[in-house]
DNA sequence: CTATTATTTCGATTATACTAGAAATATCTA
DNA sequence: TAGATATTTCTAGTATAATCGAAATAATAG
């Protein structure tokens, strides 16, 4: 992933509008949940929903697909990760997550 | 890590310039570089960059500590794995990396 | 104390983003 | 086709952020 494309991914995670929705597709699954449903349940007017789904889409980390009057919305998952990799890559030999030391630990063994 | 405080963070690591510093940062590793090497290194005007540092460490991202009349940065990697964290939660049930696939498998094994 | 190097503050310019109401469009059902 | 529901476009106000030169400050060495 370039640097570029992680920073514009990170900006758009970073609105914390879009974050909401964001952690509700994620925890919504595969897949996913009409546009009109995250309206109701985060209480985002229609408009201002639109234009961050767009934003969302706009960095892939949005798919989308419609069926009969309703739009499905759901998270690229792949993309999330790309993201969350570029911020770790070349981190790791500085500082693990317990998890991840356990795994190097097994491994050495 | 709140929603939003994990906004605030994604929403500085969005900017271009400070995710080359944060990624320079990642590289340095855990002993830092002087903000002077970073102005250098990656011909960000000094007012520019005295700017950018300020704003990850208001996210806590970035440690400063002077040294002479050298004042050395360095990468939270601690900060860091929290909003990656943050990211990734209650996603893993739905998608896995590749290195987490493998964990599981040796893990049910 | 003076000179030198490192970093920050100030100030001004320019650009971009967030928000949301009202109106328009799209998609279906009866 | 008419009516209902879902979503988008238009528009405009408001706020916040990025950039960087010049001047100011801080820290040290000689």
């Amino acid at each position: 992933m370039k640097l570029e494309d992680a920073a514009e991914t990170l900006a758009q995670l970073g609105n914390p509008t879009r974050l909401e929705v964001v952690r509700y597709l994620v925890k919504a699954g595969p897949s996913g949940v009409p546009v009109g449903s995250i309206q109701k349940q985060l209480k985002i007017p229609a408009s201002t929903l639109t234009h961050h789904l767009k934003h969302l889409k706009g960095v892939g980390l949005l798919m989308q697909k419609r069926e009969k009057t309703n739009l499905w919305c759901s998270i690229n998952f792949d993309r999330l990760h790309e993201v969350s990799d570029f911020l770790l890559e070349e981190c790791c030999s500085f500082s693990l997550r317990e998890s991840d030391k356990a795994k190097t630990k097994r491994d050495a063994a």
